[in-house]
DNA sequence: GTCCACCATGTTCACGTAAACATCACGCCG
DNA sequence: CGGCGTGATGTTTACGTGAACATGGTGGAC
């Protein structure tokens, strides 16, 4: 396919002499196609040439025929900016967030971008490196300027409350993973009712009091599974062991572990992600302590790969596709209600997914 | 925060009267501030605003200060579409995929953001839920319309290239795991180089062959990798042993381990990714064959977690973030110069992780 | 047969921005 | 002291699209 001269081809349709004059090359260029150019090519006025584009009725066959095969015989593509310009709006979502590496993210942007292609929205990605107050607060400005109609937060929204950062007027938001449901709309996993399930499941089988290895202390999402593990234990009058402090990555699981299995009135952990299980295991793998006939270990996510450790995880299922479609569903309903934020938490269920990392304790 | 009325109180300028009378409320509302409502307030011509956004010369600091003060007053943010149709492009590129979820693209896909930002580029984002023909089509249609410079591509070229398919002209365009580096710019990782390191490792651990686990027939990056790993076995005039079938899913890898750990021969295994990798270990963990006691294991990717596999894992280190950098880079060159494609391939190279999985062949 | 309604199509204009050109005032130089 | 250049600012216009209104021709009803 040649790519390297079609712009000239395509830029002088037939017989036209370039407008304003002096042929300089470097000019520049009127953009590709235009409905002008498509109407001289068919003998018709650009309005018709809108018409046929936009499927509006009105257009007799013929005449319809005509202009669609000039449109075939030009390349035309219609202009999104102009169209943009006209309606006052993108089609577009912007999605801000930290990272798309951890797991639980890239899977929710996945499914942000499809149910919004589904109602023909496109995203946009504004990805933020490091989560300091000015690259927020640059990323939103940015945002400001970019062609959006909406914007999805997928962070803790209180970084952007320091009062000088300003979500820009008329952009609609949801806010995923943080604890803004009184002022913002905000669809989350149900990181509680999750990390409830855990922790409950290992005293079910018996387990006198359960160990728990955080998130880092920055995620609303680890707070509220710390919060909910500490809870548990207290309603049933428990003793709570000091949490271990993890930081998601599979490294600080490893660290922990190593701890925990020096610790010999352990027999159960909750850990707040599996990746951290991961590392856990290993350490308790490399400390000689058996899982789950030692320990019983618990996680959080359910990775695809958390079947296949070893031993396969027992583990919270995060139900990343719905949060997506949820976000993307709320969010569109504001962008075409024109209606602002409407306060509110919208929480999705967690499922626990028992593999063989857990059983009773050894009596 | 209150968004819920903003813009009724922003889409009338002080005094502005509304054009065209009827105050119907559901009418287009004229989009938030423009530079003209600026102007006004600021009692200068609105060529005179659009010098001071852009931070153009000619304008004296008093004139400025005015302006600068009266966007802070109304809030105005400048006009994308606006600005795209004055100059014919967008400043986003889009990045079409089938999947997020895969490690290597959501790596790939933040690193391209995160260049493209600094750029001063966006990224849209066009996911492919299946890819079949069709979706291909419908999505570099849809692409077609959308409000995109240049367009990277994160998948198997020959998918688009049954002939229907167009590229919409005018838009650059830069793959990422293809063979089509005749026609196109193609960054990838060098695959090859990879899969040379993992197999020459294994033999020069003294290993008399290595099995391979292949990825799924359809990737380019896991036919590279199988072809590698058969040659280097050819050179070296070592019997080929048949490919274990995979498609990349620990899932399929355990299944390929449960194979390998019935064949008594097998000593080391070259593993097209490491999330196989991680069931083809789980597969001989439960089968009691040790790792690297009876079998050598690498893997590809070298995820942040094949360091805490049990045992960690032996592993080619692809650099993703380069592969992004030098996409963005490769495709801005095109968009700036109004350059074509510039067919040829961008290797980056890749760099063995050697870990706890691999050892010499008992003797 | 005449008038009017209706339908296909054309014309005008505005969306917000910024380049190109126009204007106007001031100061410097001859 | 007059003319002209220079620099600040204003005016015009085009980018591509599509709503609103205009036009013009045809057919049906009386």
């Amino acid at each position: 396919m040649d790519l390297s001269d079609h712009e000239q081809s395509v830029s002088m349709p037939a017989g036209g002499a370039r407008r304003g004059g002096s042929g300089v090359p470097g000019e520049r260029r009127k953009q590709r196609v235009s409905m002008a150019d498509v109407a001289r090519l068919a003998g018709v006025s650009s309005q018709t040439v809108s018409r046929v584009a936009n499927g509006h009725p009105g257009v007799i066959e013929a005449t319809r025929e005509q202009v669609l095969a000039a449109m075939r015989e030009l390349g035309y593509r219609p202009n999104s900016a102009a169209r943009a310009l006209r309606y006052g709006q993108f089609n577009t979502i912007g999605v801000i967030l930290f990272s798309l590496s951890s797991t639980g993210n890239s899977r929710t942007v996945e499914a942000i971008a499809t149910h919004a292609a589904a109602q023909g929205y496109a995203i946009t990605l504004i990805p933020i490196d490091v989560p300091t107050q000015d690259n927020v607060l640059g990323a939103f400005t940015r945002m400001g300027e970019l062609a959006v109609d909406a914007v999805i937060v997928i962070m803790e929204i209180h970084l952007l409350d320091a009062g000088t950062v300003q979500l820009p007027p008329g952009v609609h938001v949801v806010v995923v993973d943080s604890d803004a449901g009184d002022r913002y709309s905000v669809v989350d996993t149900d990181q509680a009712d999750g990390a409830r399930k855990a922790v409950r499941h290992l005293l079910d089988l018996g387990h006198r009091t359960v160990w728990h290895v955080t998130g880092p202390g920055t995620s609303y999402a680890g707070q509220r599974r710390t919060q909910a593990w500490r809870a548990v234990l207290e309603e049933a009058g428990r003793p709570v062991p000091p949490p271990l402090r993890g930081d998601w990555s599979a490294e600080s699981g490893y660290a922990a572990g190593l701890s925990l299995a020096g610790e010999p009135d352990c027999t159960a952990v909750f850990v707040a992600n599996d990746q951290m299980a991961l590392g856990l295991l290993r350490a308790l793998h490399e400390r000689g302590r058996s899982v789950p006939g030692d320990i019983s270990v618990v996680g959080f996510d359910d990775l695809p790969e958390a079947a296949f450790f070893v031993p396969p995880l027992t583990t919270v299922h995060q139900d990343f596709a719905e949060v997506g479609r949820r976000c993307v569903q709320n969010v569109l309903r504001q962008v075409r209600t024109r209606g602002g934020a409407r306060p509110g938490t919208d929480l999705v269920p967690t499922r626990l997914v028992v593999r063989g990392s857990t059983a009773a304790p050894r009596s």
